[in-house]
DNA sequence: AGCGACATTTGGAATAAGTCCAAAGTTGGA
DNA sequence: TCCAACTTTGGACTTATTCCAAATGTCGCT
C-alpha cells in the first residue's frame, strides 16, 4: 500500500487519496479492466470516487507510463499494467483478455516493413479456452 | 456494379438497393472505414440510407463473410473486405490502417498456446510512416 | 495561521458509437 | 393477386467517453 505512494512519487504523479486508490486496483489486476470495470471496483472501497477522476487518472498513468491502453474488444479501452512487450490472447467466448509472454511467440520481420517507423507491435491470438484436459469424457 | 449483385447472391444475400449500394463501396476500400464512414460514403450516392441499415448491412456481411470487423482503434470497429489472414499497420499520427501481407511476417508459437483453441490470429503494428522517397504521384 | 497560486476532483452536460424497436415498405412465390 | 417473410427506417435508448466550470485540496511563503 504505501509503496504505491512512493511508486507514483517517483513518477512524478501526486499520491492522491483517489490516485492511490486507482492505483492500488489498476496497477495490480491482470484482469485488464475497462475504465468502468476500475470504476467500479474502486468505488467499493472509495464511494466517492467519480467517473471523471478514474478517466483522469488512467489517463494521466498511461501518460506516466505506469499503464498501458490496448484497443482489444470492440468499442471499449482496456487497461494493463504489463508495460513491457507482450502479446494478448482474447478469449471470443467470455471476453477475457491474458497475457501472453514475449518469448512465447517468435516474430520475424514485424519490425522491417518499407516506409514504416514502428514504435511497437503486438501478436493478438482469438479463440476460446478449451476445457481442461482429463481422461474423463464429460458430456 | 452487377457483379456484385451476383456477388451477394452467391453468398445468400438478398441484393436489396441499399444492400448493393453499401457493397459497392465496402467491399472494395482499402480505407478500413468505420460504419460512420461507410454511413458518410454510400449516403453521397444513396441519400435515404439510414444508419441503422448500415449497421444492420455490415453485420450481415460480416456474418455472411464478405467482410471482416476488427477493433484496431479505440472506441471503433472498422470493417475489410480483405477476409484472408493478414497484418495491420495503425498510424499513430493519422489513425490510417495499412494491410500487411500475411507472408511478410513470420510468426512461430502463436496457434499453440495451451489450453488454447486459436481461431486466428494476426500482428498489430503501431508507429508513424515516415517520409515518402520520391514517390511522385499525381494528387 | 493565512494567503495566493496551482493542482485535483466532481457532477452533470455533451458527444459519439452502436443497439433496439415497432411501424412502414418491399418482394417472391403460391 | 395476395400474403407472409424479409428489409428498411427514424427515433429512442444505451454505453463509453470527453468536456466543463465550480468546488475543493495542497503547497510554499510570510
Amino acid at each position: 500500500m504505501k509503496q504505491v505512494v512512493e511508486l507514483l512519487r517517483t513518477h512524478a504523479i501526486q499520491p492522491s487519496a483517489q490516485r492511490v486508490a486507482v492505483a492500488n486496483y489498476v496497477l495490480v489486476t491482470k484482469e485488464h479492466p475497462t475504465a468502468e470495470q476500475v470504476f467500479h471496483a474502486v468505488t467499493a472501497t472509495f464511494p466517492t470516487l467519480s467517473r471523471a477522476t478514474v478517466y483522469n487518472t488512467l489517463h494521466l498513468f498511461v501518460k506516466k507510463g505506469l499503464l498501458k491502453q490496448f484497443a482489444l474488444t470492440e468499442g471499449v479501452s482496456v487497461f494493463d499494467p504489463h508495460v513491457e512487450p507482450h502479446h494478448h490472447f482474447v478469449d471470443d467466448e467470455t471476453g477475457a483478455i491474458v497475457d501472453i509472454p514475449w518469448d512465447r511467440i517468435r516474430v520475424e520481420g514485424a519490425d522491417d516493413l518499407p516506409g514504416i517507423d514502428v514504435r511497437d507491435f503486438q501478436v493478438v491470438i482469438r479463440g476460446k479456452r478449451h476445457r481442461r484436459r482429463t481422461t474423463n469424457k464429460a458430456t
